[in-house]
DNA sequence: GGACACACGTGAGAC
DNA sequence: TGTCTCACGTGTGTC
């Protein structure tokens, strides 16, 4: 190391590197809400004892909507009513589902699918939930398969797509 | 200062303070199940992920429970599930309701009534709820009434009676 | 060797 | 006055 006021290499580094810890320590702290001191260490104390909340709280939440959908499964094959993300992923297969327009604002869905436990309040509900009003509803089941014919009108403000209602049926039935 | 080699003052606190500081950083990670790298920096970043993770995911589960809940709520019309009381009295109005036997395990139920939103749903799901599978439907509905003629079969390991179709029937329309 | 992360000892500001 | 907390510059180890 020269004896004059000459540095070390790494100063400018180091001064970068306490920056960025510096900034995080201020993110981390803004991310919790409780607060006791604006110290680096009541930063990471609060954080631990923040992170231990929340992971116990979510594992209740889990716990509680856990209960909630076995209970509700409990009731024979009925609706999901929430209606968005749980739906289960599109059937693939050779189910016949074809959606089309009658006039501008009424469509007609025509379905052949296996039969299914609930299929005809899954489907009842599904139009309810895209603010479809059905109208006209003829349901036929035999042994191993059903077909229903739905007529319905667009109430809502906005037309629908007779696309996402189609899609919307595969993923029911 | 003096030009010996002695030490300030607050040396030894001082590594007290850093190596409470060493633990907490410690602490926080092993709370952090998804890490990247063991330095202070991934440390921070990572719990500052999980953290918002964590919330995230806490807001997404508070929502799929109330959801649950109202829904839950909504359709008390028709689940007795736990149910007994919060069941809405039954309307004493002029809907015409009549089930009746076809054959020893088979009922026909026929409704009028004045339109409701998501009537059918309603109707589909409550029979659902009974163990009835429902073999037809034929529903109509013109400006301010509707007609249904359900067809269903028993397929429980018990009878259901005409007249406690009829009463659930007349509470969720 | 250079880039990186760390712990160290120290002076300074705050309460 | 001390004590607490911090940022600093530096040496050292590791990849």
């Amino acid at each position: 190391m020269p004896e004059n006021v000459y540095k070390s290499k790494n100063l400018e580094a180091e001064r970068k590197r306490r920056a960025k810890l510096k900034g995080q320590f201020f993110a981390l702290r803004s991310l919790v809400p409780r607060i006791t001191k604006m110290s680096k260490e009541s930063t990471l104390a609060d954080a631990i004892d923040y992170i231990q909340e929340l992971q116990s709280r979510k594992e209740q939440l889990q716990r509680e909507l856990q209960e909630m959908a076995d209970a509700e499964a409990e009731i024979q094959g009925s609706v999901s009513s929430t209606g968005e993300k749980p739906l289960p992923e599109p059937v693939d297969c050779k189910e016949e589902v074809e959606v089309r327009p009658i006039g501008k604002n009424r469509l007609r869905a025509s379905i052949v699918c296996s039969k299914r436990k609930g299929a005809l309040a899954k489907l009842a509900e599904a139009m309810s939930t895209l603010g479809l009003e059905v109208t006209g509803v003829n349901f036929l089941t035999l042994p191993g398969v059903s077909r229903v014919l739905i007529f319905m009108e667009m109430r809502g403000e906005r037309a629908v797509a007779g696309e996402r209602v189609r899609d919307l049926l595969l993923r029911v039935i």
